[in-house]
DNA sequence: AGCACGCCGACT
DNA sequence: GTCGGCGTGCTC
């Protein structure tokens, strides 16, 4: 007896109808002839449509000896591509793994962790934030905001929490930003259970990938560290997600499927029925709202860890200028630094801008350096000697000569980058043992551990680094940290630019004054009286968030509406803007949905492409989604015009 | 998304 | 004469 089943690919297309000797449960691994290949596909749960010519229906090639993929990760699958309006195959691609089919001869062990390793001890504060954790591991699917300072001890707090699920038996997720997958945590984690978790990120081997995979989908792995893509991951028994600095934006996935790790991580804890802990100091506005509302439980953690202390802030106001030429390191800032060299203490200087000087423009005839594929500046990178875009890679060697007026000696470089920070640190403290930190200066993780060691080991005085320093280190003996430019985040004024930047420059200078150490952060603003950075300056976390609640309520704009991003690209400038009139032209006229757009993207091009942006903001009642994808379908795009869709948008470049 | 077919330009 | 550029069309 033949049975028709719907096999989905991992491809943009959805499902295809195949016939098949045995009836193959959804989730199942087959092969099947697809075009002039055969393709890997997993049955799907989708009904068959019967209204295609049975005869061209085929017979499937083979069914995989792999055990299918468990009900809750198809689920989950489908709800992601519903919300995100992803083609469900893409959503599914990034739930399975490269040459699954492949059997490792050594399959790699995952060695239990203890959950009674380590006991450790609490303070009063942790220890009622650590029971409050515990019991609520019972109750099935909740979100719980874990909220605490820097330093007050977070991670220790949600390990009691993994320590719960492991003792059930359960599998458990972590999640972090991809940076603060470090030895550190790693260590941390080590010290606590007695092994090593299982970790998932993109720079995995085939071999591990392939053996991690197969170890979560069997349960033999119980608790998986990873970046935002180890979500897709097929847990056959999750029992608790935890989602480690829930504020940070690289949980919004930017290319592909457009999807925030933080909200898809939710769901994915309601389908397993299981709880799921966000952890902050700086917890996002949506977040924030629902622990404030009572949507999620708020747990808080208030003091710092064995009694440390804030670091002292001040404000260094740059509208005063100095006399001479350009500096970017201020006479208060320089005195700071001098003080804490002398005490034999380090510093961070904090510039999240790499090369030497973000535009270099001719004297003479006032042209600039740019890019021939994006509307960006090429970036002077002194110490290799070239001028870069950072938006496409776009690399040339630092001209002599003006590009466009051929003059001699007339570039100069605006701005500051780390490059020159630290070219300034050199100049001004030539004894003190400088170190810049980038990512073109260490491409690997072991240069990057090999550093923090050096930098523990008290081999370095001062530090001139971007985000890599920002976040998950702590060292003993640093004590001071400046902000180079306080405000330059400010710049975008997008949606989320005063929300992102509190929280990098209240993470930056987190790093200031650890146990008995008193810290230092120095912020240098030109707009010393700007609401956020009295905020920081206050530390006044609950001032900034009120306000921007506000201005975000006023605005109708999320949390308290929905919005969705449209961006059209396309290499034909006037045919790209066309697309998305029309587009815009055929919105719906409906109350609670307004279009705004289209316009020129910030980034007008970008890869030879030419952008515009429109913006769909509806009150929350309302289906965005379905709106969206009728909407879609009425509008038919040249082939070569790129319509994407942005549900939740973080970045509005 | 892949992949193949197909029709025009510059090379061994 | 061929290699190869990417436009177009198809996948149960």
């Amino acid at each position: 007896m033949q049975h028709r089943i719907t096999v989905l690919f991992p491809t943009p297309l959805g499902c295809f109808d195949y016939k098949a000797d045995n009836e193959l449960p959804v989730g199942s691994f087959v092969m099947a002839p697809f075009g002039r290949k055969k393709t890997m596909g997993i049955v799907w749960d989708k009904a068959p449509d019967m209204s295609f010519d049975d005869e061209k229906v085929k017979m499937i090639s083979e069914s995989l000896p792999i055990d299918p993929l468990p009900k809750q990760t198809v689920d989950f699958v489908n709800w992601v591509a519903g919300y995100t309006l992803a083609p469900v195959g893409m959503v599914l691609k990034m739930a399975l793994t490269p040459e699954i089919e492949k059997e490792s001869k050594k399959p790699l062990a995952f060695a239990l962790p203890n959950p009674d390793f380590k006991t450790l001890t609490f303070s009063p504060e942790q220890q009622s934030a650590v029971d409050e954790i515990k019991s609520q591991i019972q109750d099935g699917f909740h979100t719980s905001l874990l909220d605490g300072v820097t330093g007050s001890g977070k991670t220790e707090v949600y390990f009691e929490a993994v320590a719960e699920a492991i003792r059930q038996n359960k599998q458990v997720l972590v999640l972090l930003p991809e940076i603060i997958l470090t030895t550190a945590w790693l260590g941390r984690f080590e010290n606590r259970f007695g092994v090593k978790p299982a970790l998932w990120h993109s720079a995995m081997t085939p071999k591990t990938r392939r053996d991690t995979y197969k170890a979560i989908k069997s349960g033999e792995a119980k608790v998986i560290v990873g970046a935002r893509s180890a979500l897709f991951l097929p847990f056959t028994d999750l029992g608790l997600i935890i989602v480690d600095e829930e504020h940070d934006a690289s949980f919004k996935q930017e290319e592909g499927v457009l999807y925030h790790a933080r909200d898809m991580g939710i769901v994915r804890a309601k389908i397993a029925g299981c709880p799921i802990i966000l952890a902050s100091a700086t917890p996002s506005l949506e977040t924030y709202c629902n622990a404030v509302t009572g949507k999620y439980h708020h747990i808080h953690l208030p003091s710092r860890f064995a009694g440390a202390t804030l670091p002292d802030i001040e404000v260094v106001d740059m509208r005063q200028k100095e006399k001479g030429p350009v500096k970017f390191i201020s006479p208060a800032l320089r005195k700071a630094i001098a003080e804490t060299l002398e005490k034999g203490e380090q510093s961070l200087l904090f510039i999240n801008r790499r090369g030497y000087a973000p535009l270099v423009l001719c004297r003479n005839c006032g042209e600039r350096l740019k890019c021939p594929y994006c509307s960006a500046w090429l970036v002077e990178h002194r110490q290799g000697g070239y001028a870069q875009c950072h938006h496409c890679g776009y690399t040339i060697k630092r001209p002599t000569h003006c590009p466009t007026c051929n003059e001699e000696n007339s570039l100069v470089s605006c701005g500051p980058g780390v490059e020159r920070i630290y070219e300034e640190v050199c100049e001004n403290f030539p004894m003190a043992r400088s170190q810049m930190i980038t990512s073109d200066t260490l491409s690997n993780p072991v240069e990057f551990d090999e550093l923090i060691q050096k930098i523990h080991a008290g081999e370095l005085d001062i530090l001139i680094g971007t985000q890599m320093l920002a976040k998950g280190h702590h060292f003993a003996n640093l004590t001071l940290v400046g902000i180079i430019d306080a405000d330059m985040g400010l710049a975008g004024g997008d949606l989320r630019a005063s929300e992102r930047t509190f929280q990098l420059l209240h993470q930056v200078m987190g790093r200031a004054g650890r146990e008995s150490k008193k810290g230092r952060a120095l912020l240098q603003s030109y707009v010393p009286d700007n609401l956020i950075i009295k905020a920081l300056k206050e530390n006044d976390r609950s001032a900034f968030l009120t306000e921007e609640i506000n201005a975000r309520q006023l605005l109708n704009m999320p949390p308290f509406g929905k919005l969705a991003g449209v961006i059209f690209s396309g290499p034909n400038e006037m045919l790209t803007y066309n697309t998305a009139k029309n587009f815009v032209a055929a919105a719906p006229f409906m109350t609670g949905v307004e279009v705004l757009g289209p316009v020129a993207a910030p980034l007008a091009k970008l890869r030879g492409k030419y952008r515009f942006r429109a913006l769909i903001k509806t009150s929350k009642d309302i289906k965005l989604q379905s709106i969206l994808s009728h909407w879609m379908r009425l509008v038919k795009a040249p082939n070569n015009v790129d319509i994407r869709l942005d549900i939740d948008p973080y970045s509005f470049f």
